[in-house]
RNA sequence: GGGUCCAUAGCUCAGUCGGAUAGAGCAACGGCCUUCUAAGCCGUGGGUCGGGGGUUCGAAUCCCUCUGGGCUCACCA
């Protein structure tokens, strides 16, 4: 199914151009009437002291001498450009044969089989609220995974809690001063949030709190009885909250160590950058010295003794390649945090440690509400992502419903639930995989709801019509599958088939840039085509039964390839919609 | 102030290892439900690619500069 490499070889056995130069330039132009695949000849005017168009004219003159092979259809020269058209009718129908062929292993590699690849993703913060702030590193971070999975690669997927640090002595600083134990019974994240925002109206009058909450902090490290049962009951209870979330969003974990697990690591890691002698005593507190990085010092151990969230990001890092010998180590973290993983890697390649240089730092923008405020859980300004999938859910009920009303298909209770479940939580994804990951999300409603366009629900829209179409065309897929996909080298199934070939590609480069949304967008314009194709091209009513069959064909390996990518994403599929 | 990222259509964004007339979606306007689901399809209008300089046969893309903005800069995570 390789059409490049077959026009590379044509290009550099026929036509006598170095094929390394031919590997380099060849590129895909952007109208389709200069072809498939073109070449510009600037780059020979040096060389063969000529215009690049007489070059162009030269080199399709010589293609005419040699003739082509049965893949191409035409080589002419536009200007300086030489382009290459392909075959239509053979490009379809290889391209279909291929798709059917591989079936949901479509877009697989065997280049990740053998190395494995650790993914700390999501990473919620014990006794607070899953908001849509937490949407972003979740749905990012399982894309990734599930692409990584694709590629043969073995995965770890870690959900590193927030379940240490400072902030758990705020908590059993607020939960001993305004604690609620039946409130806490009954809802405990909303109980714990509205200590912990109550925590913070009260630490503006009364500054000794925050010392108070280090030392409860402290204390919880050195494994007071008092304070580690309370931080216990907390964690657990946030953890049940939250293994109910990722239920519903389809997203999983192979662990949850979260940052309290790395406590026992921690006094050999200190000693062992002392003995390195790359940890020096600063204003009380032990740090690592960066300025030859152009970096401020990282803080190891603080003044009063206790670790940092630095601290424990060394000390996982090192745990996870000494347990995993990872090929990568994939942070999906936010941007904000930019800082802090350059000092913690830069604080590992100090200590000798090569393996840093396959750590990574994958950052993302700010979900933020349209007047520019941050999501904040310390203000208790926050939407919980719970609240925005009902939402989404309910809205697409409603669609259904309407449409219930006027369609011949009509749906079950049980399918509208599950259906408005697959399509209002695809919606919810998508928002967050659509564009590039670094750029913000403007939190508005009308916009994450919108269904229509460039949303989720339209490619589950187009998949959905492909398979009512099959569904209704008196054929099984297996039927469909044996089928001869002749004839269809209309410009419609062309540009789909086109569209098609181009996921594996961009798939490998997705996976390579850490960039979910350049596959996303990509099945975007598979669905896109398609949905152009069943418009202008009649398949149960076509010319002949032939072309019906044909069609029909395109039309399966179109759904089959659809429901692959989506569910790369995290998107389910509906059978009907 | 230092670091870092960004500025493309009214809005949200693609395109940025330099290449052919800068593309989508939304919004606006105009068509298409007696023919496979209108969450759809077709069409029209809309752009000094933040400003200025430079490199080049060729710049949204590379370099310099200015302006405007985001995030961040030691004991929170």
């Amino acid at each position: 199914m390789d059409y490049k490499l077959t026009i590379i070889d044509y290009l550099s056995d026929e036509l006598d151009l170095d094929r390394s130069f031919v590997e380099d330039v060849l590129e895909v132009p952007p109208r389709e009437d200069m072809g498939d695949f073109a070449l510009p000849c600037f780059r020979l005017a040096k060389a063969y002291r000529k215009a690049p168009q007489a070059i162009a004219q030269d080199l399709a003159d010589k293609a005419k001498e040699k003739g082509l092979n049965d893949r191409m259809d035409r080589i002419e020269a536009q200007g300086p450009y030489l382009n290459i058209f392909l075959n239509k009718d053979r490009y379809t129908a290889d391209l279909i044969r291929y798709v059917l062929e591989k079936q949901e292993r479509f877009a697989s590699s065997d280049e990740g089989n053998g190395k494995t690849v650790c993914i700390e993703f999501s990473s919620p913060n014990i006794a607070k609220p899953f908001h849509v702030g937490h949407a972003f590193t979740t749905f990012l971070g399982d894309a990734l995974a599930r692409m990584y999975g694709h590629l043969g690669y073995d995965l770890e997927r870690i959900n590193h809690l927030g379940d240490y640090g400072t902030q758990f002595g705020k908590l059993i600083v607020a939960y001993e001063n305004w604690g609620d134990q039946e409130a806490l019974d009954e809802n405990p994240i909303k109980e714990l949030l509205r200590i912990y925002v109550k925590f913070h109206q009260e630490v503006k009058d009364n500054p000794e709190l925050e010392d108070q909450a280090r030392a409860r902090f402290k204390a919880l490290e050195e494994g007071q009885p008092r304070e580690y049962a309370l931080w216990k009951d907390f964690r657990e209870l946030s953890i049940r909250e939250f293994d109910r979330i990722y239920d519903r969003l389809d997203v999983s974990f192979d662990s949850y160590r979260g940052e309290s697990a790395y406590s026992d690591l921690i006094p050999p890691l200190v000693e062992e950058l002392e003995e390195k002698g790359i940890l020096v005593d600063s204003e009380g507190a032990k740090v690592v010295m960066l300025d030859d990085e152009g970096l401020p010092p990282c803080i190891v151990v603080k003044s009063d003794g206790s670790t940092i969230y630095a601290t424990r990001d060394l000390a996982a890092a090192k745990y996870r390649y000494d347990t995993y010998k990872f090929y990568k180590n994939v942070y999906v973290v936010g941007l904000p945090q930019s800082l802090h993983f350059r000092q913690v890697f830069a604080v590992l390649k100090k200590a000798g440690y090569d393996w840093v240089d396959n750590c990574v730092h994958v950052g993302f923008g700010l979900v933020k509400f349209p007047e520019g405020a941050l999501l904040s859980t310390r203000s208790g300004d926050v939407v919980y992502l719970e609240d925005l999938l009902d939402e989404a859910v309910k809205k697409t009920k409603d669609i259904i419903l309407e449409n219930n009303k006027t369609r011949d298909e009509v749906m079950t209770e049980q399918e509208i639930e599950e259906t408005s479940q697959a399509i209002g939580l695809g919606a919810i994804r998508y928002t967050f995989l659509r564009n590039g990951r670094e750029k913000d999300i403007i939190f508005r409603w009308e916009d994450i709801l919108d269904f229509e366009g460039d949303s989720s629900p339209y490619m589950q829209y187009a998949y959905a019509r492909a398979k009512s179409i099959i569904r209704k065309s008196g054929y099984t897929e297996e039927e469909i599958m044996a089928f001869e996909p002749v004839r269809l080298g209309e410009h419609a199934s062309f540009v789909l088939a086109k569209s098609i070939a181009q996921l594996e590609e961009s798939l490998k480069q997705a996976v390579k840039s850490y960039e979910p949304s350049i596959f996303a967008r990509q099945v975007m314009t598979v669905c896109r085509n398609f949905s152009r194709f069943y418009n202008q091209m009649p398949i149960l009513a076509a010319p002949d039964e032939e072309d019906k069959k044909a069609r029909l064909s395109l039309c399966l390996a179109s759904a089959n390839v659809v429901k692959t990518s989506l569910n790369l994403l995290g998107i389910k599929t509906v059978e009907r919609m």
